[in-house]
DNA sequence: CCCCTAACGTTCGCCGCACCAACGTAACGC
DNA sequence: GCGTTACGTTGGTGCGGCGAACGTTAGGGG
């Protein structure tokens, strides 16, 4: 091989900022992933139980809106939740296009759970870095997610 | 449907670092693939020929381990650059197992074009920042990555 | 020397997340 | 009434990342 380099990482990617900012979400995501999965759950539910305990019931539309879940996906994640019991689908009577989906007692308890995994995942993928640190990490993101939400989708 | 608000960012998700880390990386994701699309490539295509500007000619294997990217799909990216002449496989003549793969002149030319569209992106990525305050998200981002690189894989 | 093990390249298939296209139904504006 | 728009659903695409299996080839141990 010319280089008797087992696995070094390249400088070109470990200097690039979106290498940096995609691998550590990468480790975020199978931190998250991992403790989800724990719970028997994914992603989507969270966000999709979050946003109906946050904002009360609401129809899928807007449920996809606020949680930034596409449309078509919103079913399927709602599919399984219902399967489980922690979200109840029904009609709206006021527009028989709607679907009106609401958090279960059950639905809750799990958020719970949810919260208290991610909390824990949080701590995990921050360990090295102090308080200070953190916020200063999560003050620079919004920043930039801010940035480009605000001007570009 | 109980609050009238159509499409507000629920509180829970947004103060979640893994939320925002994995959201920024989603746009940086997004600008990185259409500026590689834009000269007909994809991120696993800068990867592999920067990892073999970089240590030189390597085995599919080596090359995987380098780059991060799994050896089936180094397997497709390189059938798609061999394609395009921007990489050659050739059958290594001390182990005949291993292929030695080598950039072509094209595949350098590409590769900087590559690196040209990627140093834009890295500038739209992070516009809203100063120079001092990338470095300290690169900084952050990098402790981070190391930490979870050095012991758990 | 032969056999077992390990490494290599390749194919096929899966997951998660995000997105698009199409379609039938239903509401709404004119 | 009729066109437009919104809604829910299905099915398929793409990318990044993985795992399983298989045939081939090298190498080490008995």
């Amino acid at each position: 091989m010319d280089t008797p380099d087992p696995d070094a990482v390249p400088a070109r990617l470990a200097a690039l900022p979106s290498w940096l900012i995609t691998q550590t979400a990468l480790r975020a995501g199978r931190l998250v992933s991992d403790g989800l999965a724990a719970v028997d759950a994914r992603g989507y539910h969270f966000r999709l139980l979050a946003t109906l305990d946050e904002f009360g019931p609401a129809s899928q539309a807007t449920l996809g809106r606020r949680s930034g879940i596409h449309v078509s996906d919103v079913v399927a994640a709602l599919n399984e939740l219902a399967e489980r019991d922690l979200v109840e689908r029904a009609p709206d009577p006021a527009d028989r296009r709607r679907n009106v989906v609401t958090v279960t007692p059950a639905g809750r308890r799990q958020l719970r759970r949810l919260e208290k995994q991610l909390a824990a995942v949080q701590d995990e993928l921050l360990a090295p870095l102090s308080p200070a640190e953190r916020d200063q990490l999560t003050g620079l993101l919004a920043r930039v997610l801010t940035h480009h939400t605000r001007r570009s989708g």
